[in-house]
DNA sequence: TAGACCCAATCC
DNA sequence: GATTGGGTCTAC
């Protein structure tokens, strides 16, 4: 009989422990496959940590370790469903983030591979029978068996099903000339481009390269302007590294939004890519899962999650535009990719590249103190001027026409002006939706959504009112739900408006909109940027998404609409956001022979992140934003952990809030300090209350298990839900 | 006094 | 995460 030890499917602090199991059946029964085990009357999945022969009873065992043992109901898999080493990363990134193992490993694994019931109804692996030669011997058959078996034999096994009749391949069967052969069928099919060579480096990308192969620094910053070619000196180094025999590991942030990226990687190195893509439906993502666990990939091209892909004898791991946030996951185990990328590169041993025109400041900061190492490429590759860039203070009036209270009169005149040439125009204003405020003047009812208390933004396309934190719709009002007033004052505006007022004031102008309203329809999003970059609009108007990675040839003028949406944001992080947008925005414009202008529209025209985003001064800005971070104590210069908790009951919950932050600092841990409770921007969700503490600390050890155990000992304690965010990225 | 409701304990 | 059992509140 085995006994086996068991992690249940629950993610939660209280269950993070193993569970004893007994198995007296046949079936091959190892650590890391799923189990389906009765739970407390209940039927569960279960990942089986540990297998032991034993030749005591059950009833000793019980005897032994005080509790009942029950058998398993059933074995799940045929084979582990991960390696040594990626079990490793995942006890790494458990530990890390303070999060339960079962939920590290959840997030690891493909839906179909997931240790959890949900996993089990999910599709399985779709078969498909080929047919395949064993003897080419053509006596005594029929001119049309004949036929088949030289085709069988020229192109090699061929689909049952292309081969037509099936009485003909009956025969050939029959004679043992061939046989039937199920395979897996990948249903995702990379799109067959054609294999392109590499370009010739420039000098600036051969130092890059030969600095990253040369240097003993296991993590290196790759720093380079928009437009600087950093994606060459990425092809190359990956395929100086699959000529050595390795595989690469290449993340971007969001694959929707990075085609470019993928269609590189695909066109120079073809059927050795997989790409890890949101849009593959959950037997794809599993097909895509096997073919690299199989080592039939060397290349895997993903995001986020792609970071745990099962790649084995990993030669470099490439990571790009480190600094967005969407590296980061929102939810436990809150993991962030650029970390995790960092542990797997050094349990792998090969070096992981950090790429980005605009670095994250803790990556940078890394960089300057020589942690990690730094190459850049400080030009643009066709030597190109960066944009002409001006800053539009919106508070002048002289600075409107009456056409427009937020269109200005520079920025009216340069679409005109590009309009007459024939050249095309990107505004981004990052924020969707119509109007985004609205209030009854008469009694002062502002509406806000009722499950969150966020501001409810009406889009005109459906003609609907939507909470852009939680998802909540309504019916949009025709009067107020107080005084019943009809007369309602809306304000503020969004990507629908700046869309709608394009329209008003250039008649016949072909304006496109780009965001998350219209990315709803996945299709949408490549047409809308394909048809733009085929000339078909003159304006493309968009939220964040329409600034990242695109290259248009032919726009020549760039607007950040409003750049102080950001800056007011309730994070550590607006400056730095706001600088990275700006940055972003201004390097669409003029990217070929055509030098480009670029406007930032604001009412803070003097904040450094403004101006020096402007500029794209990022080294200043870097200098800057230091002083402010440690000024204040924030990240890179402290670490953080914040705590979120979460109750029906508000008094209660800010009791144990404080009771909580008090029992840290008795504690006298040294340089920690921890701010709040605070009331978050969102304090009440669905009738729960929140409160958070801010944790911040330069020395972990000792703090992170206090924090742990206090964390594990509270939970769902009087009502009172904890969540644990490591290294947060807001607040 | 039933049943609604809340909370803490338990799961192998 | 789901279930259970005990304690307390509440409506008739």
């Amino acid at each position: 009989m085995k006994l086996l030890s068991v992690l249940t499917q629950y993610g939660t602090r209280s269950l993070d422990r193993a569970f004893s199991y007994t198995y007296s059946g046949n079936k091959r029964v190892e650590e890391r496959f799923r189990v389906l085990i009765d739970f407390n009357g209940k039927n569960i999945v279960g990942f089986v940590m540990k297998v032991s022969d034993t030749n005591s009873s059950i009833e000793e065992l019980e005897e032994i370790n005080g509790y009942k043992i029950k058998e398993i109901v059933d074995v799940i898999d045929v084979e582990p469903l991960l390696n040594d080493s990626l079990m490793e990363l995942a006890t790494e990134v458990s530990s890390y983030y303070m999060a339960p193992l079962i939920s590290v490993l959840q997030a690891m694994l493909p839906k179909t591979l997931s240790p959890k019931l949900s996993s089990l109804k999910g599709p399985k692996i779709a078969y498909e029978k080929w047919v395949e030669l064993l003897r080419n011997d053509e006596t005594d058959l029929t001119p049309k068996q004949i036929e088949m078996l030289r085709l069988i034999a020229s192109s090699g096994p061929v689909l049952k099903k292309d081969l037509g009749s099936p009485t003909v391949l009956n025969k050939l069967i029959e004679r043992n000339l061939v046989r039937l052969v199920s395979k897996e069928r990948r249903r995702f099919q990379i799109p067959e481009e054609e294999i392109e060579k590499g370009h010739e480096m420039t000098v600036e990308q051969r130092n890059a390269y030969d600095y990253i192969l040369s240097t003993d620094k296991k993590v290196i910053l790759l720093q380079g302007v928009t437009g600087s070619g950093k994606t060459e000196v990425y092809l190359r180094l990956s395929e100086k590294i699959l000529n050595n025999g390795k595989t690469v590991l290449m993340l971007v942030p969001e694959i929707n939004l990075t085609p470019a990226m993928v269609e590189y990687f695909i066109r120079r190195f073809g059927p050795k890519v997989a790409v890890i893509h949101s849009e593959l439906s959950p037997g794809e993502k599993y097909d895509e899962y096997r073919r690299i666990a199989k080592g039939e990939a060397k290349i895997v091209v993903g995001a986020r999650s792609a970071v745990f892909a099962p790649l084995s004898n990993i030669g470099l791991i490439i990571l790009d535009e480190e600094h967005v946030e969407s590296y980061k996951q929102e939810n436990s185990p809150y993991y962030h990719a650029r970390n995790v990328a960092i542990m797997r590169g050094e349990k792998e041993g090969c070096k992981v590249i950090l790429g980005s025109a605009t670095p994250s400041l803790e990556t940078k900061a890394r960089a300057n103190k020589g942690i990690y190492g730094f190459a850049s490429l400080p030009h643009r590759v066709n030597e190109k001027a960066l944009p002409n860039t001006s800053i539009i203070d919106l508070r002048d009036r002289k600075n409107y026409t009456k056409k427009s209270e937020k269109l200005s009169r520079q920025l009216l005149e340069a679409i005109k002006n590009n309009l007459d040439n024939g050249e095309q125009t990107l505004l981004l204003i990052n924020r969707r939706g119509y109007w985004t405020t609205i209030i009854c003047p008469q009694c002062g009812h502002i509406f806000k959504c009722p499950c969150c208390g966020g501001s409810l933004t009406y889009h005109k396309e459906d003609q609907m009112l939507k909470c852009h934190h939680c998802g909540f719709v309504d019916h949009y009002p025709h009067e107020c739900p107080e005084c019943h007033s009809k007369n309602l004052s809306r304000t503020g505006y969004g990507t629908e408006r700046i869309e709608k007022e394009l329209n008003d004031i250039f008649p016949g102008i072909r304006v496109a909109r780009l965001d998350s309203d219209v990315t709803k329809v996945s299709t949408k999003m490549d047409k809308v940027l394909k048809e733009f970059h085929d000339g078909k609009y003159d304006v493309l108007v968009g939220t964040e998404m329409i600034a990242k990675g695109h290259d248009f040839p032919n726009v020549t003028l760039a607007c950040v609409v409003l750049a102080d949406i950001g800056l007011n944001m309730p994070t550590f992080r607006a400056s730095e956001r706001t600088f990275q947008l700006i940055a972003q925005t201004v390097g669409r414009s003029g990217r070929s022979h055509k030098t480009g202008v670029a406007m930032i529209q604001t009412y803070n025209p003097d904040h450094y992140s403004i101006a020096l985003g402007a500029k794209q001064d990022y080294e200043q800005f870097y200098l800057r934003e230091m002083q402010q971070r440690r000024a204040a104590q924030y990240p890179p210069y402290v670490y953080m952990f914040v705590l979120e908790f979460s109750c029906s009951n508000e008094e209660r919950l800010v009791k144990v809030a404080y009771e909580f932050k008090d029992l840290i600092k008795t504690e006298n841990f040294e340089n920690v300090s921890i701010v709040g409770p605070i009331i978050p921007f969102y304090s009440l969700i669905n009738g729960k209350y929140k409160r958070v503490l801010l944790i911040k600390y330069k020395k972990r050890e000792g703090l992170d298990l206090f924090v742990k155990n206090l964390v594990e000992r509270y939970n769902g304690k009087s009502g009172i839900e904890i969540s644990l965010d490591v290294d947060p990225m807001d607040y």
